[in-house]
Order: C-alpha cells, then sequence, then structure tokens
DNA sequence: GGTTAGCACTCGGTAAAATCGAGTGCTAAC
DNA sequence: GTTAGCACTCGATTTTACCGAGTGCTAACC
C-alpha cells in the first residue's frame, strides 16, 4: 500500500550548531525531570557560554520552527514532537551499562524452551532492563512449510488436526465432521493429509480428493480448515512485558487507561509495530505513528532477522519523553542477540 | 495443606434486623458513591422509620462490632472487610439483566474454535459485561491421557515431539538430540513413543528401552522431555480480560500499579483463584485471600465443571466497593455456560 | 428503655487571598 | 551579536476563612 516516502534516516532539518545545542540540552533535562526546562539551566549546563539572555533569543526561534513549546507564558519550554525527532536523528549510538549487557549475556546464555517461550521471556527481560513496556512480535508463519500433519480423532465425529510447519511452531484446529469415522478411517486421512501437504505453505493450493467416501471427505474437511485460518493472519505472535510500567511511567489516569486499553488489543499492537517497522523507522514519537490514542507515547522497534528477513521485532513504548539512547541500545542489543540465538540455533543443528 | 474450616456460606455473626438493614444500606450506598454514608442518609433511605439519632447510636455499635469505621472523626461511616463479607453472606442471588443475560446467550451460540479461543474471548466477554478485570483459567490436563504422540524432525539433531491429549490439549517439546538421526529412525522412534505413550496419563511411569540404538535414545530422550514438564504444571491456562479497568476502578496510581504489577504474574494469579476455590468460597474480600497487595480488592470465582469435577474458574477482581450481586451473577451464568459448552461439545459429539 | 430533637463540636474540603519565584520578553548598553 | 537589567506574567504554594456534613451527647419524650 501506498506509504509515507522513508525520510527519517536523513535528517532534513539543520539547525545551527548553538541551536541544535540548546535543543539537545532542553531534550535531555526535560527527559530527565519531566519539567519545562528555563533558559539559565540551558545556559549554565553544557558547552554554552552564553548568557541566559541569549539562550533565550534562541529559544524564541526554536519555538518558531517548531522544536519547542511552552506550555504557558512565564515557564520554561517543552520539546515538541519535532524537538523530540531532531533530537533522535542527531543520537549517536548509546552504549549499554555493563551490568545491563551482563544481564543480556546471562539471560541468552541460559534462556532455553520453545520459541514461544524465549520469546516472551525476552519480553519480560526488555521491560526489566529499559522499565518500559515492551513488545515482542514474531511473525506469522506464512512462508514456513509443512512439515507433517496430523488427524487424531478424540470421538466419532470430533478430530483434532496437528500441524507442525519448519519453522517449529505447530498449530491444532478442530474438526467437527458430519458424519462418523471410525479409526481406521482417520488414521488413512492422516496418512493421505501428509502425502498431500508436506512440503507446501498454507498459500500454495492443494488437490483434495473429490471421491465420496469419509476418508476422502475427512480429507477435504481437514484442508478447508487448515486454509481457512490463513485470512486470519494467525502465526504472530505477541508478547507483552510489564504491562504494569505504564502506571509508573505516564502520569493521568486518563492515559494510563488509554494505553492499556491498547495494549490489549495485541493485533493493533502488532499492527503498530509492523506500520513502523515498514516505515524503515526505528522510532515512532508521538504523532508520527498516527495512532492517535498514543500521540503521548514514544515507540521504538528494532526488528529480529534471520537470512536478510525480518522474522519478529521487539519494540518499547514510553512517553515520549522516554530515555532514547539507553532504550535504544536496549532495544539493538537485545534484537541482534535474539537475532543470533534463532540463527545459531538452526546452523549449530 | 492444612488451611481455614470452611465456614464462610453458614454466616456466624448475627445482627438484628435494624442493624442488618443500617448495615446493608451502608455498603449499597458506598458502593454506589464511593463516599462515606451519613447517619441521615440512611435513615432517609429504604424501609427504616427511624430518625437519624437512632441510625447514629446503631452505628456506633455496628463500628465497636467491626462492621464499620470511620474514615475520621466527622465523616460517615464506611463498610470494613467484615461489613462486606456480611453484607454478600446475606446477599440474596441476583438476577443479570436482560440486556446482559442476552449478550451472554449470543456469546455463547456464537462462539467457536479451539478451547484456548473460547476461554480467552469469555475473559473478554466477562470483562466486558462486569466493567472489571477478569481471570479465566482452565486447569492442567494431568489427568488427561495421551491420545497421540509424533516426533517430527527439523533437521538431523532437532526434533520436535508433539502431544496431543484427551481433553483436546497439544503440547509441543524441543528434542536437541546429541547424536544424529534420520528420517526412518524418527519415524520408528515416534511409532514406539505411540505404543509407549498412548493412554497414559504424564503422571504414569513408564518403561523406556534401555537398548543403546538410536532409536532407543531418541525414545528415552523424548520420553525424559515430556515428563520434565511435569513439576512446572504447566497446560494451567490463564486468560485475563480488561486489565485496562484496574485504571478505572482504582484510584490511587500505586494500587494501580500494584494490581496490575500482580496481573502480570499469571502463575499468582492462578493460584489466587484456585486458593479461592479450595477454601469453597465465591468471593474474597480485602484481606481475606491473605495476599496484602490485593487487599484492597475483592475477587469473585465461579467454578467451571464437567462431570463433577472442577475443569478451571472464572474470576472477577475489583475493588471492594464492587457491585457484588451484579458480578456474582455474571461470573455464575458465565461460568454455567462454560459448563454446558463444553459438556455440550463432548456428549454431543 | 428505646427513640428522638436539639445542640455544640469536629474536621475535611473548597474557595478566596496572599505570596513566591522561576521564567519570560524587551530594551538599552556593551 | 551579546548581555545585563528590569518589569511583568502566571502557575504553584501557602494561608486564611469558612462552610457544612456528620458526629456524639444530653435531655426530653412516648
Amino acid at each position: 500500500m501506498a506509504r509515507r516516502v522513508k525520510t527519517p534516516p536523513q535528517p532534513q532539518s539543520n539547525l545551527d550548531a548553538r541551536k541544535a545545542t540548546i535543543l539537545e540540552a532542553v531534550v535531555v533535562e526535560h527527559i530527565d525531570t519531566a519539567q519545562p526546562v528555563g533558559s539559565s539551566s540551558v545556559a549554565h549546563n553544557a558547552d554554552l557560554v552564553v548568557s541566559p539572555a541569549t539562550v533565550r533569543t534562541e529559544m524564541v526561534a526554536l519555538e518558531r520552527e517548531g522544536y519547542l513549546a511552552q506550555p504557558h507564558t512565564s515557564a520554561g519550554r517543552v520539546p515538541t514532537d519535532k524537538g523530540y525527532r531532531y533530537f533522535v536523528d542527531h543520537l549517536e549510538a548509546g552504549v549499554l551499562g555493563p551490568a545491563q549487557q551482563r544481564q543480556i549475556k546471562e539471560f541468552f546464555a541460559h534462556v532455553r524452551g520453545e520459541v514461544e517461550d524465549v520469546l516472551e521471556q525476552t519480553s519480560l527481560l526488555l521491560s526489566q532492563l529499559t522499565s518500559y513496556t515492551s513488545v515482542v512480535v514474531g511473525s506469522g508463519h506464512s512462508r514456513a512449510t509443512v512439515l507433517s500433519v496430523q488427524l487424531v480423532n478424540l470421538d466419532a465425529r470430533h478430530h483434532l488436526l496437528v500441524t507442525v510447519f519448519s519453522d517449529g511452531t505447530v498449530t491444532k484446529h478442530s474438526v467437527l465432521a458430519s458424519f462418523e469415522a471410525n479409526h481406521v478411517e482417520v488414521t488413512e486421512a492422516s496418512r493421505q493429509l501428509n502425502a498431500l501437504l508436506i512440503g507446501t505453505t498454507l498459500e500454495a493450493k492443494v488437490q483434495v480428493p473429490s471421491r465420496g467416501d469419509t476418508v476422502a471427505k475427512l480429507v477435504r474437511e481437514a484442508v478447508s480448515v487448515l486454509h481457512a485460518e490463513m485470512p486470519t493472519m494467525e502465526g504472530e505472535q505477541v508478547y507483552i512485558g510489564g504491562s504494569a510500567k505504564v502506571a509508573d511511567v505516564f502520569e493521568g489516569v486518563e492515559t494510563v487507561r488509554k494505553v492499556l486499553g491498547i495494549l490489549e488489543q495485541e493485533l493493533l499492537v502488532v499492527s503498530l509495530v509492523e506500520d513502523i517497522l515498514d516505515k524503515g523507522v526505528t522510532v515512532a514519537i508521538g504523532s508520527e505513528h498516527g495512532f492517535e490514542p498514543l500521540s503521548s507515547c514514544a515507540v521504538i522497534v528494532a526488528p529480529v532477522s534471520l537470512d536478510g528477513e525480518t522474522i519478529g521485532a521487539v519494540g518499547l513504548l514510553g512517553p515520549t519523553r522516554m530515555k532514547y539512547q539507553e532504550v535504544m541500545a536496549a532495544a539493538e542489543a537485545v534484537s541482534k542477540h535474539l537475532t543470533t540465538h534463532f540463527g545459531g540455533e538452526i546452523e549449530r543443528g
């Protein structure tokens, strides 16, 4: 679909050095204190050797250009989304603290279990690491091929279709037949399904038998149930870690409520993360993601890829005044580790 | 383990009719307004034909007996946990509004899909119905027998053990072997596993082959991986619906944070619900569940059973001043529907 | 003896007033 | 272009006053 052109990586807006320094100082301090920042604290701060008055003049300019805003006349300045954007675009990559590095290493050295478990635990790790709410998305297995199919009968009419995919995911689907089938027939259907489906993707059409016998009917039923899953894009996995952090990190019950409400709708979250990823961006600030209820949030995402293909993403959600450098470093580190974790798992095998 | 004796069903404390009426009036009004309740509003209210002064005298008594409390001298009274307890114990069963009844019927008429999906959706239904956070717990499948096992090989050393249980659950476990195995061996191991495990429960010990060939080693490996799951009590499913409601329903960021934090630890939630269920109770108010961080919460649970056995539970979590009657009715109705939904599903089969 | 009207009293909540001070914009001098 | 100086603004905080809902007590009432 038509999307806005990918611009973020090359910052277009240019500020002279001093304005940039001032803007940065304001952002840094405001992230730290959550308070509007005044001219004098900026002047005293940093490598600026100018008076507050000069800073003030510059701030007026920055405000006119949309980088800063004033909550009210006699208050300091607060960064706008555009201000944060500039800040982030000009951020040199941060380095993780040694403790955090150790924690990540420790985690990936000891984590084990199914992919799903690893992803879930990773989301906890991330939220612990950053104190923000984390989102870990594993993409669907539309590309995966079928490794094995099995029809298990629960009773005469109820069967369970269990499918194993090449990416290690397993799905189950109830198959409720309008006719009875005995054990032998189910086993035979299972055999035929295997012959039919192994090696195919869910997207592929398969030739189902058109005969009218019980086995053929079972096979048709099973295939249709399996393919019916397709449109729902199932297989998308989402793991949200540290939703409680929302209450810490946002002020105002209303905001907390809204954000929690969004987080509950996991599909929404997935599409948000994928949207951001599509735009080739790693940070979406405030209104940038075009998602009104989250206009006071910033979202940081980092893709997890395997063989050059994106197989998932990790994301972090916080207020616009979030600790970008730290969090971006954490997201990147974890996504890298995830990549090698899964990559290594397969190569080593 | 030793537990407090099951008392709640037969209320031991007896208040004379008037005190009871007053207590009830206070509870009702406080639930409605969230404000301390004064003597005059109680006197005007209801079937009491006494003056505020009399009500006051009674209130002093009720306070002395621990049913009411006064936030400060010149304020009205607020129910204590004990007060709520009395109220709940003497509550006649409520009736659901027609709209809600319809919604529930509608839901169960149209819901379909796997058990897991139904439970998840049910948790959403419950929270929508009641405006509180809901918890739906499906108990583990320790009692279920194995219907089918299959070992699928991903590559020479990685295999996936997929097990189908009689209750319709499916589990998968990675099996990482220290040796290589070819397709034929894996298939054979799969066959032997089936022969070995079908019909057994996870608790049962099975006789594994002690030979040293690849197939036997695979079988041993697979069995041990499968049985290793046992102690973790896996199979417990939890679905939490409407966690965002927490922000609406509790005042004070601190409380919201605490409750959300608890909800995140799903294991904790399960054990809480099961604990309450164990005590034979359907409502746990404030400190009754002995779980400090939730001391400002009330939890309502209703078991879901099948063939006389408890297979799960639905729960609702709100402030102690929650709408008990409504919520209990909703919980009961939904749990009944769930029971028949699953019961019917199997019988009809 | 239980009930009630009357009354003094308490004390949180709200509102108005006073105060403070961080921060601003402007101007004039450097 | 920079800066010191200054009047001004305006949110936040504190102070004070006040209101009134609600209490507990007592004395009268039935």
